[in-house]
DNA sequence: TGCTGTCAATACGCGCACGTATGGATCGGG
DNA sequence: CCCGATCCATACGTGCGCGTATTGACAGCA
């Protein structure tokens, strides 16, 4: 015993180092990787920067361990407990219904679509992406597609993902209503799920 | 007579505001918005800052000259002698072929995407990007598509576009070969076009 | 109670890119 | 030929954000 975690509730206790990264992923979320400003950060997390150059080296060190952590955490905010819908086509389904709900992850994913050229995030976002659409040729050979068509309907379905992203969260295009979104996720599934 | 226009072949003449554009065109369509600096773009043009605040008030000055030059003429890039194709699939099909092809023009777009939150930038994306599913729209209407379903077909389509723009330019991610990328391409006209 | 390790505040230096100030070069017309 | 307008070079000032250096506060433990 004796051990207290603490990183929830941080009214007036010290900083640990996933406050921080949390902070980051944040400030990411809402206003990019450019604006993960160190002092801003700081002001954030009411401190200022003397707290910060004693849990990290550099600005690049905390976008580094903020990075790897959503890395590690993005996958199962989707696909929890995806896996007990047996019928594969209600699966994927499923998936994009899942997928068209505004999250956290997805205003990172779309965040650091915009910073490709950063050495950092060009890496991570191969992975990620990669093992993505993996997941969703793996879905259409599940469905019966032969291979080619499943990869060429996986990349398809993908990049309709990401327009979607900028459409709806950065470029603020959709103006749609509740319900003609949720028709437009439904066209979507039906078109690009045989 | 005797007006010399010498837009072309600068070879050390005096510099013009069309050269500043074209020039901030060409930096934003190589390395990005963030990466046009008044410094950099002068040491590429073969002068120095002080001929570019002559001819602009600031920076911003020139993002949106350049910006406005751009949306004047990138509609044309795409859509030139397109409508000399009657039947509506097949013109259809013909601008997904066209736009899979890489242009200076997608290059500037995919990078103006990742700025969304500049204040200059924001509503010239949505007035194009408006246009553009305009277009698709119409065009859905003339294959016969019901108004809703052509609604949501050309935004999914046009999320396609933004996703491959992403995905091949920025991502680098397609990894094919030539013909791959052609049955891509074809895969995706098949899908999106009934 | 004093010591030590942990976390934070303050002050400072530095690099970069913008923007300004001012003087120099070049061209065309009277 | 020369003078004013146009175009460019050089030098400087400024703001911002990163990173460093130094000191301060506060806990647990002997």
């Amino acid at each position: 015993m004796g051990v207290m975690q603490q990183t929830q509730k941080s009214e007036r206790t010290r900083l640990t180092v996933g406050d921080w990264e949390q902070g980051a992923l944040d400030m990411i979320a809402e206003q990019g990787v450019g604006a993960l400003a160190v002092e801003a950060l700081a002001r954030r997390l009411g401190v200022t920067k003397g707290s910060f150059y004693w849990h990290f080296r550099n600005r690049e060190s905390l976008l580094r361990s903020a990075l790897e952590s959503w890395e590690q955490n993005e996958e199962a905010e989707v696909l929890a407990g995806i896996e007990s819908i047996d019928e594969p086509r209600a699966r994927l389904r499923e998936v994009f219904h899942r997928v068209a709900h505004e999250m956290k992850s997805h205003r990172i994913y779309a965040a650091l679509l915009k910073v490709l050229d950063h050495p950092v995030v060009l890496p991570l976002m191969g992975r990620v992406t990669q093992r993505r659409m993996q997941f969703l040729t793996e879905a259409y050979l599940q469905i019966g597609m032969p291979p080619r068509t499943a990869a060429h309907r996986a990349r398809l379905a993908y990049a309709a993902f990401i327009g979607f992203l900028q459409l709806n969260l950065t470029l603020g295009m959709p103006r749609l209503s509740h319900e003609e979104f949720d028709a437009y996720v439904e066209h979507v599934a039906t078109t690009l799920i045989p």
